[in-house]
DNA sequence: TTTGTTCATCGGCAATATACGATGAATCAG
DNA sequence: CTGATTCATCGTATATTGCCGATGAACAAA
């Protein structure tokens, strides 16, 4: 989590797909995103109700998820709706793809 | 980092999301991880010649990579090659598109 | 046995992540 | 203005991550 390696720059993508991987590497913003991306859509604080957390630890979560792109908030007083990023949804989907994708690479055993 | 929460039980997917997600929750593990992947298939610790870290930093990354299941690891003595779990790989790549896949969900501006 | 090579693990330090309760900010109803 | 609602942020405690140098373990060659 220090990353001090200035003499190591990153490509764009690995830097991008870290980012994305960071804000899903906790089971429960992977169970927000499901819940924002599943068929109810714009979500708003009722996440408090459905998860067993404390209402400031949810709103870090959403935070995180925030701050990587993932999700938009929108203000609807006195609430906040939540929903998915699709654009950066789709450059997720992309980027993972190509990662995960292709299935290059001989197996292991020869040699 | 605690996931105390017992009465939260995540789903086996979310689980394993956000463990595969952890791995690659660092810039320097994708780039080994598309190292291992890319054309010049399974690796040795040359990793130690490629990325400017310490041999133990890249030890503990390459553990990292190894206890989330996306690499292998085969004794070759004195060396140690590593290559990517392709099972593993495949069954990452399905959890992630079924992840960010499905373009449900309807626009958050209505409402 | 001794030496050299390769890699993992240990100890220590600093930074981040995660959780909570408490408090602050914004808004609307009365 | 007062109070209620909703959500973000602060402060704090603890666990984890990430980095390094140093050391340990395994093995082959001399």
């Amino acid at each position: 989590m220090q990353r001090t390696l200035s003499s190591l720059d990153y490509a764009v993508d690995e830097e991008v797909i870290s980012t994305i991987s960071r804000a899903l590497a906790h089971p429960v913003r992977v169970r927000i995103l499901k819940l924002l991306a599943g068929e109810t859509c714009c979500f708003t604080g009722e996440l408090t109700g459905m998860i067993p957390m404390a209402q400031s630890t949810i709103s870090q979560h959403l935070k995180v998820l925030l701050d990587a792109g993932l999700i938009q908030g929108r203000i609807d007083p006195p609430k906040v709706k939540y929903c998915i990023d699709r654009e950066r949804w789709r450059l997720a989907e992309e980027l993972f793809m190509g990662f995960f994708g292709p299935e290059s690479g001989a197996a292991c055993d020869g040699d």
